[in-house]
DNA sequence: TATAGTACTTTCCTTTTTGATAGTGACTTT
DNA sequence: AAAGTCACTATCAAAAAGGAAAGTACTATA
């Protein structure tokens, strides 16, 4: 009995681990969302994400792109445009993106009434 | 209409960056995850929670203290024992901690199917 | 007296992450 | 000709996170 609620708890234990390695960091959840409510340009990020640098965002950017949640469009204009976007990949992290905010909400509701 | 979608993401953005306040480092959810198979005594942990180090169980399990997801026990027997589990609000996480658990799964699937 | 169990704590160190600031290069607008 | 736009990149520094190993305090048992 013990053996198998071991067993389970390190069976669920790894694939939170997984995830948390590809959306661990500061910025990686963020951009995402901006992401999530539309196309966007690099100067929008940088002017939409409250205190990201322009290097940490070049280089979120790059990470998420390589985990292929975000796809870099290069368009051939002048001066030359690039534009970020959701991959259907990076769509599927919708629900969890979904539950972080309902609890990140709820855990600020409490905190501000626990302050009164 | 982008004034509004601007507001809104920024609106989006404020709750996930504090649940990742509280939860984020590498040994929160896996101790959340370990405690809710059941209450557990540290010693059970370290050994449950592959690769943790006695500080960092001991410096993590503070902090959810702190923030009164976990609750600490003492038992006045001999040797002294001390026992961790969930406060309920600790259990509010757990629809949370589902999501990430299926997309971490997904995600592992992915990656060995692409590995192949 | 020596060893072991329980729950940590301390120290020292390395790695990782993040931040501030400035610069690049092609081009456009004033 | 100067200043601005766009999408970065480079450099240096600071802060945070994490790890290895040993130590602490108490008690019980052999």
């Amino acid at each position: 009995m013990k053996e198998r609620s071991h067993e389970e708890c390190t069976k669920a234990i790894i694939p939170v681990r997984d995830a948390l390695d590809i959306l661990s960091g500061k910025w990686k959840l963020p951009i995402i969302i901006s992401l999530s409510f539309g196309n966007k340009r690099f100067g929008q990020m940088s002017k939409q994400i409250p205190g990201i640098t322009d290097k940490m965002l070049s280089k979120e950017l790059r990470d998420l792109e390589i985990n292929q949640l975000i796809k870099r469009t290069v368009y051939d204009s002048v001066p030359v445009v690039v534009e970020y976007s959701m991959t259907p990949y990076g769509k599927t992290l919708e629900k969890l993106i979904d539950e972080l905010q309902n609890w990140g909400l709820k855990h600020r509701k409490r905190i501000i009434e626990k302050s009164k």
